[in-house]
DNA sequence: TCTACATGCTTGATAAATTCAAGTAAGTGC
DNA sequence: GCACTTACTTGAATTTATCAAGCATGTAGA
């Protein structure tokens, strides 16, 4: 017999909710603990990587970086204030509200950025394991639970 | 036209994997940003509910910790330390190998991580979303992306 | 206009997380 | 017994994180 537990693996034919949070929480660890490795391998710490990774897509003031990590502020400053000594980031005043600072990517952040993923091995190497078919079901799910 | 630059939502018809990493890293952060104010809602850091979380499965030891959260062993020491001073944890020395401490949940801790869980009210909604057929085959994607 | 009030960001204080180097205790192999 | 490894802890240094306070700017109403 299978489980009740929410194990990995295999898995009950129909997962409760429950089961279902768990398993995320074991995959998302896991993206974790993958993500971590590889922005450690270009010098930075985590919550600089998800900062580029966020920037990736476009710019952003302090404010909506705060809010995109779900830390205060306050906090956002530090980092951008390290990032921006690299050189893998700008701030630049936004001229139609003089308060707000835009933060972009420099190129170097840009290509910082996409080595880190690039470098994410194991999680490269986890979604081959999907046929073109299931990766795009796994995209439509994935992307009907968590819009936005 | 829809978008070649792997923005959540609908999506493409057929992503790349670079597009589903992008959109597992928006996942990512949409249940960590859910995680960690649940967290804080029962006056848990993240890593310390991500902690019980772990042990939530099995009691594990200082080492097997470090590694699930992959992070150095000496960190673990200071946040299992704290999680003790709560009496939501214990130390027990090993007998087979006296080097080992397995960490165990008391049952304080056991229903605080569970009521951490059911906090995540964005995440439950999310999942809401999804049919019963649907969540089964989600659970097997994941499952088989992620296995372990 | 001037006066409140709200908003965006920074600073300083403090705690927690994190890593590394080093140290202690306990097991393993010769 | 002796070298070697493994498990954990400690101490120092950096980063993350939050809160309270402050400054600059924007907004709305008297």
């Amino acid at each position: 017999m299978p489980d009740a537990t929410g194990a990995p693996g295999p898995g009950p034919a129909h997962p409760t909710k429950t089961q279902l949070i768990e398993l995320l929480a074991h995959v998302l660890s896991a993206h974790v603990a993958d993500f971590t490795a590889a922005a450690a391998a270009s010098d930075l710490t985590a919550s600089q990587a998800k900062t580029l990774g966020v920037l990736r897509r476009s710019p952003a003031s302090m404010r909506s970086l705060a809010t995109s990590l779900a830390c205060d502020a306050s906090n956002i400053t530090g980092i951008v204030d390290r990032l921006e000594k690299r050189a893998l980031v700008r701030r630049e005043v936004n001229p139609e509200d003089r308060r707000i600072k835009n933060v972009v990517l420099t190129e170097e952040g840009e290509r910082t950025i996409d080595t880190v993923r690039e470098t994410m091995h194991r999680t490269q190497q986890a979604l081959d394991k999907l046929s073109g078919e299931e990766r795009t079901e796994l995209y439509r799910l994935l992307g009907t639970v968590f819009p936005e």
